[in-house]
Parts: C-alpha cells; structure tokens; sequence
RNA sequence: UGCCCGAUAGUGUAAUGGAAGCACAUGUGACUUUGACUCAUAGGGUCCAGGUUCGAACCCUGGUCGGGCAACCA
C-alpha cells in the first residue's frame, strides 16, 4: 500500500492544489459502474485511480452503480462488479450509492429547470432531433416548442412522468445554444420516456434522466469533491458545469484521463459482449479474457493488476501499454508467492533400466527455492518416469539442457541419469528412452564433484495424476485488433489461444483447491480452475516462465 | 472544414525555467539442481519551425501528426 501512496499524477497535483488554496477541505471520488457489464481490467485502472486519490489524502470513495437505464442493466452485473472490486483490494465500506435513489431529486432538478425557463419538452422524432440539432460545421437549429410556456412544459414534462405519452414520444431538454461549436450545448435531452423495469425502482418511473444530467447530480449529491472520468467525457465537461451552476448546487470538478489500454486485446464492454454471445469465448470468466473474473480464473493476482496500474499512471495521453508490461508484473508477483511443483506437459516415458522395479523413494524438494519458509514437499521417484518430450533431442548442441543419447542430466532432486537408448515409432517419434541411473548421485549432485548443468524435471509414472491442463495463449494475434477500421476485430481471434492437453502431475497437486496457484517448473504458472473435481484437479496455465533465448 | 484534447527511447511514464531519469521490452555477459529468479552491462528519446530567456521537454506563436465530439447509451 505504501508504494500507491506515494504514487502521484497530474490529478494529484490538481488536488494538492486544490487543498492549498483552500477551495477543498476533504477529498471524495467515487467509482461509478453501470451495472451493464463485467468489470475489465480497463476499469481496475479507474478503480485504483478512484479508490487510491481518496486512500492517499485520507478521503472517501464511493461505488455507486449508475442504473439510469434500465433497458440495459442487470442485476446479474451488481453483484460480479462488487466481488470484483473487493477483489482488486477496495473497499467502500458504508459507502455504496445508487444512481436510482436520486431519481426523486432528480425529477425535482429538472422541474426547477423548467421554473427557470431552462427546460423544455420537445416532440421531435429521433430524426428530426438530430436534423435539428445540426453538425460539427454547421450550427443547430431552435426546435419548435422551444418557447412553450413554463406551466405548459411543467404539464407536458408531469404527463411524460405519469405515463401519458408513449415511449419516444418526447423528451426534455435543456435550454442553452442551439448553435454552440460544442455538440453537447445544443439543447441536450435530459430525460427520455422508456416503459421498462427498473431493477431497483421496479416500475415507478417511466422517464429517466441520461447520463448527463443524472452524473452531475449524483456527484453533487454525495458532495464528491474530484470526479474522474475518462478523456471521451471531456467535451461532456461544459455541460457538467452548466448544469450544476443552473441548479446552484455543489459543484464538483470533472476531471478527465485516458483509458489504459493494452496490446492483443479489447477493451470495450460492447465488444467484449459480442465475443460472449458469439460463443467465441467461453464466459465473462474466459480466462482468455481481460475481465477481472477472467484474470482471476487465468491465475493473475489482484496485486499484479494494482501494480500494473500503478506502473502506467495516469496521464491524458492516449496510449496502448504493451501486454508485456502486465506479464512482468504477474510474473514478479507469482514468481515471488507461488510454490514450486512439477508437471509433465507432453509426456514421453524414461525407463531406468538400472533401477530396480519394485522400489520406491520419496524425495524432499523445496516449495520455493528462494525462500527456506515455505518449506518441503515430497515427490515420490519409481523406475519409470515422465518427462516433456522436448528434453529429449537427436544431436543436440552442448548448450542443450536434456537428454541426448550418452548424456548424463540431472532428473532434479533425485538422481543424475544417463540416456542409452531411444526407441522411436514408426513415424520416427519419440516414445521411450532407456536409462541408467547414478545410485552415488541420491539427491542430485555427484560425490566426485562432476558438473552436470542439465537439470529436468519429471514425473514418476506409477505415481503421477493425469489432469486436463488448459494453456492459454492471447486472445488476439495482432497488438491492435482495432486498429483496421474496414476489418472486424473478431478476424484476428488467435485460434490457437486455448489448447487443450492432459498432463501428468506430481501426486501432491491431486488435490490443489481451486484458485491455488503453482509454479510448474520450467513450465510456467497454473492455477487451479474452479472445474476441479475430487478425482482430478484441472490447471489454468497463467503464463509460461520468461520466454527463454532459443537454443538450437 | 467547426469545437475540444494530446505529442519525451520500441512501449508506458518522470523531470513543473537549471545535468533528460525510471520501468517493461531488446542485445551482451555472469550465476544457477528451474534456459526461471538474481546480478552486471549496452543501445536507444524531448514532433517541426520560430520566439522569450543567461538557460526551454517545460512559457509564447505558427505548423505537423494523432485522438475525441453529431444515442432518446454511459
């Protein structure tokens, strides 16, 4: 936690500001879902953005959902949102708001602007709207029923509110300049009819108030002092402030920063949702996912994912950090907490022709080779053993660190042992080697002092549990799945993101709980999925070790 | 061709008028009972042009490039 305190941004300064001239005396940020989807690692950086502002200068953060649209939101969606966040290591402790319970102040607002003579109900259809509304270039055009009188306004905007039109019939906007260079001044809609449950206010209301109107308030309400928002909101910011200054409330201060982004996936909620609904991934909690459930389910650590967003800051930048940057953190922090263990992830047999057929050992390894503390484990070692099928080579060169005909290697903690024979298949592949092991080398290491700088690992065969391994790989094939506007992203799917492949494992990971995670050596991190039965764990490769340098 | 925002190594981010740093990535080497980890080391940057200043990544002007804005979405 330390480390996030000392972290600091333009926000930061803007606040340190803000606290020494005295225009702010506490600082309150909130974090505000829509309940309409799952929460991605896009927003774990609003969230540490949110929640860390208001730990470091001692503040309050708020979760406050934003259903002011029913049409779109679930409840299915509030409750992963929460697990999520309380995942990443957040709380919000008493502090939990629905945009939903102000809509009874919200009205009010709007009733006051229309007093003012700054509201007004408008029939135009979608189309005429947006006609009206003009284009970039070009300024809008006042609408009629523009000068409706207050009390007929009043009367419209009270019958839209009990029902009396149909949905889309109209809408009430507010009253600013219709021929505004900024598109959001050109008498935005602040409310709209829609005949849809709510799933908090049931069918009370069938008006509610959009983003616009609706986010401004619930901020000035819950006296947030900072509202951060991402950088598409900052032609938003005129509106926010016009708002608020009509209503002669608290203003709080918007303040905008860029997404974070990252190489080999998307980011968008929407297009996140086509790859759930096209069947294209299997869940929100595809551990192929940018989803913090996917995250969490691939094996990544809520703290790697802090200090992810910690590393790339906060700045109005728009940028793609590279998905190498995350792995490094996940690595740093797995390499540092996960216990060590072995697994065969595509088996061939050794045989250890010298190694008598009924005996067994059990030997001692480390959990953690750098940390005493985390103790031993036993690996139980028989004549016939697994090991990965790339530990076996024809002519391998020196630097090769497995087994080649005549070459002694390490099977690690056990024995050194050398390969004699290899039997092939008539396709020429592997299935066997033959073997003699050192009885001297009980351990690992030679009494004589030899250098053996091959070390494997391995499995005994008789012992080992064959276990459905998931390795996951990136979803998408290119850094910017996006970035060709004529292609759909779904065309650069990596179809080789998931691969399917039974490995053996030492016997002492049968019964991992799901959610542990491993460091399979030489392999790469697993975690144990949460379709893990009594009978068999299943494993989530997180990441493989650091790509090594080819030796070839 | 309107308005708004932005531009520092490959990527992300510091330096707030006073020596351009850091991390990831990359190269090389050492160590290693994990080709991991760890350690050492190298290369590589202020978009352009003017201006202000003793001094500019930072301030000013003009360009260039990139992004956002025309849901009854958020």
């Amino acid at each position: 936690m330390s480390e996030e305190l000392k972290t600091t941004n333009f926000i930061h300064d803007i606040i340190d500001a803000d606290l020494a001239s005295g225009k702010r005396t506490e600082v309150v940020t909130r974090f505000p879902p829509e309940p309409n989807g799952y929460l991605h690692i896009g927003h774990a950086k609003a969230i540490c953005l949110d929640f860390g502002t208001a730990e470091k200068y001692n503040g309050k953060c708020h979760l406050r959902f934003d259903d002011t649209n029913p049409e779109a939101e679930d409840e299915e969606y509030v409750q992963a949102i929460q697990e999520d966040i309380k995942w990443l290591g957040f709380n919000w402790g008493e502090n939990l708001f629905w945009a939903s319970n102000y809509f009874d102040a919200m009205y009010e607002y709007a009733v006051r602007l229309i007093n003012k003579g700054k509201a007004y109900v408008c029939e135009l259809t979608q189309e005429e709207f947006k006609d009206y509304r003009g284009a970039p270039t070009e300024p809008g055009k006042e609408p009629p029923g523009r000068d409706r009188s207050i009390e007929e306004n009043l009367e419209l905007f009270e019958k839209m509110k009990n029902g009396g039109f149909k949905d889309g019939a109209c809408v009430l906007r507010v009253k600013i300049d219709m021929t505004s260079p900024n598109l959001h001044l050109r008498d935005p809609a602040i409310y709209r009819i829609k005949t849809a449950t709510h799933h908090n206010t049931g069918d009370k209301w069938c008006i509610y108030p959009m983003y616009d109107f609706a986010h401004c308030i619930e901020d000035s309400i819950e006296g947030v002092t900072h509202s951060m928002c991402t950088l598409e909101f900052e032609v938003h910011r005129p509106l926010y402030d016009w708002i608020l200054r009509e209503l002669d409330v608290f203003q709080p201060q918007q303040i905008e920063f860029s997404r974070l982004n990252l190489t080999y996936t998307v980011m968008s909620k929407r297009k996140l949702l086509e790859l759930v609904n096209e069947k294209l991934v299997n869940g929100w909690d595809d551990p192929r996912m940018p989803t913090l459930c996917g995250m969490r389910r691939r094996g990544f650590s809520a703290e790697s994912i802090r200090k992810l967003c910690d590393i790339v800051g906060c700045t109005k930048v728009e940028s793609i950090s590279e998905v190498e940057l995350l792995e490094s953190c996940v690595r740093d922090n797995l390499n540092e907490n996960s216990l060590r263990a072995m697994a065969v992830v595509d088996p061939i047999k050794v045989v250890i022709e010298n190694y008598p057929d009924e005996l067994e050992e059990e030997f001692e390894l480390p959990n953690h080779p750098q940390k005493e503390e985390k103790g031993k484990r036993t690996v139980p070692f028989s004549r016939e053993l697994w090991i990965e099928r790339t530990d076996y080579k024809d002519d391998a060169p020196n630097k090769f660190k497995g087994f080649t005909l005549g070459r002694e290697v390490r099977l690690r903690g056990a024995y050194l042992a050398t390969c004699n024979e290899v039997i092939k298949d008539a396709d020429g592949e592997v299935t066997e080697l033959r073997c003699t092991y050192d009885p001297e080398t009980k351990g690992g290491s030679a009494p004589d002092g030899r250098k053996v700088k091959s070390t494997i690992h391995w499995v005994s065969a008789k012992h080992a549990v064959d276990t459905e391994v998931r390795l996951y790989d990136r979803l998408f094939t290119v850094e910017n799945p996006l970035a060709d506007k004529e292609a759909d992203f779904k065309d650069f799917l990596n179809p080789e993101s998931l691969q399917l492949i039974t490995a053996k494992l030492e016997p002492g990971l049968a019964k991992a709980k799901p959610g542990t995670r491993f460091q399979f050596e030489r392999v790469g991190y697993f975690c144990a999925d949460k379709d893990s039965t009594e009978e068999a764990p299943v494993f989530n490769r997180t990441l493989t070790l650091r790509a090594p340098k080819k030796v070839m």
